[in-house]
DNA sequence: CATATATATCACCGTTCGGTGACACCAGGT
DNA sequence: ACCTGGTGTCACCGAACGGTGATATATATG
């Protein structure tokens, strides 16, 4: 499993294999085979064995009951930008889903989006369709960047290891979430 | 050339390697290596041979010069996913430059933002920072989306085949663009 | 006809891949 | 002493990988 951990965040999900997991782990091949079957057997334990999708949203800063939507779900995108953006398993998990089908991508897919819309009920808030619509593009538009950026492609001069440009996005993002809900009426709490 | 565009919309870019090309050309796979000196040539040679991103964008319908910022950019936001949507070498090209760097990769990533913004400036349209930053996350939200969509790897229960899901994401980018623009100042058009 | 040059094919190299069969080891139980 | 079952190592397989040398064919120029 550590060892697994190790390629991902060092080479990709491209340099992962029998061969090379072995080698990395110090071990025979073919005790894979004999623990786990197969490479997806493998994944699917390595799935189970560990919290795929840290939880650091749900960390949110306490907001008095009657705080607008718009600052939680605001609060909510910047902070998960934030904390994907140092987690660089995360980022090469998000890369794989993106690519392959496999028990641990799909796994990890359901992971984060459980997360983050937990986050929100579990403060009351049921969302109605479109506010999940918008905050699962914005969220994907950061991972998007974030991915991006992380692997020397950044989108135009946009470098979010550039704090000036972190904060623009956050600004917009901040921007967007508050139009959207200006002109809507409030959603039901608690 | 061909064969390449067919390996990366029918296997994707995992596929694309020397002998795979060569077979897929029906030719021999030294040729590669005489006419354009290593794989990365070649990418480099496909990457000048075609319009990497079909500029469906620039078929903007004619705005009044007068129409609103908004329109605008909701206009584009939504064609230009509809075309990502449609297009899978396009589709296939974004998932590489994810992953990889390579001369291809990045001509793709250029040409992609190019393409958006020339859209806007052609009309006389100077958008500033934030509103270029905007675009960018929201065309890279419906980029992540497709392409978790294409992969079967779907967020929640989004299915962007049905089309009652699609009209809610665009829905959601219409109020985005929309409450975004509201409360700011008109930007001078040319 | 002869020669030079570009074009294409074949055979081969070493390496890595995913996957498997055979064997050595080393407990515990009988 | 003997079996047994779990554990680990080694050697090996066929296939595919990226890459290269030698060689045939065809064309064009002298």
């Amino acid at each position: 499993m550590d060892a697994l951990e190790r390629i991902l965040t060092r080479e990709g999900f491209t340099g992962v294999g029998v061969n090379a997991l072995a080698r990395e782990a110090g071990v025979d091949k073919v005790l894979i085979y004999r623990y786990f079957g197969s490479m997806e057997g493998l994944l699917a334990a390595f799935r189970d064995s560990r919290e795929l999708c840290p939880r650091v949203v749900d960390v949110l800063d306490e907001f008095p009951p009657d705080a607008p939507m718009s600052a939680l779900v605001t609060r909510l995108l910047l902070k998960s930008g934030r904390a994907f953006r140092k987690n660089s398993l995360a980022q090469e998990l998000a890369r794989w889903e993106l690519t392959d089908k496999n028990p641990l991508t799909v796994a990890f897919s359901r992971a984060m989006e459980k997360d983050e819309l937990r986050s929100l009920e579990e403060r009351g808030v049921r969302p109605d369709g479109e506010t999940v619509a918008a905050v699962i593009l914005l969220l994907s538009g950061v991972h998007y960047l974030t991915l991006r950026e992380s692997v020397k492609n950044p989108i135009l001069d946009m470098d979010l290891n550039d704090p000036g440009t972190v904060q623009l996005v956050e600004t917009v993002i901040e921007k967007l979430v508050k139009g959207f809900f200006e002109g809507r009426e409030e959603v039901p709490r608690g």
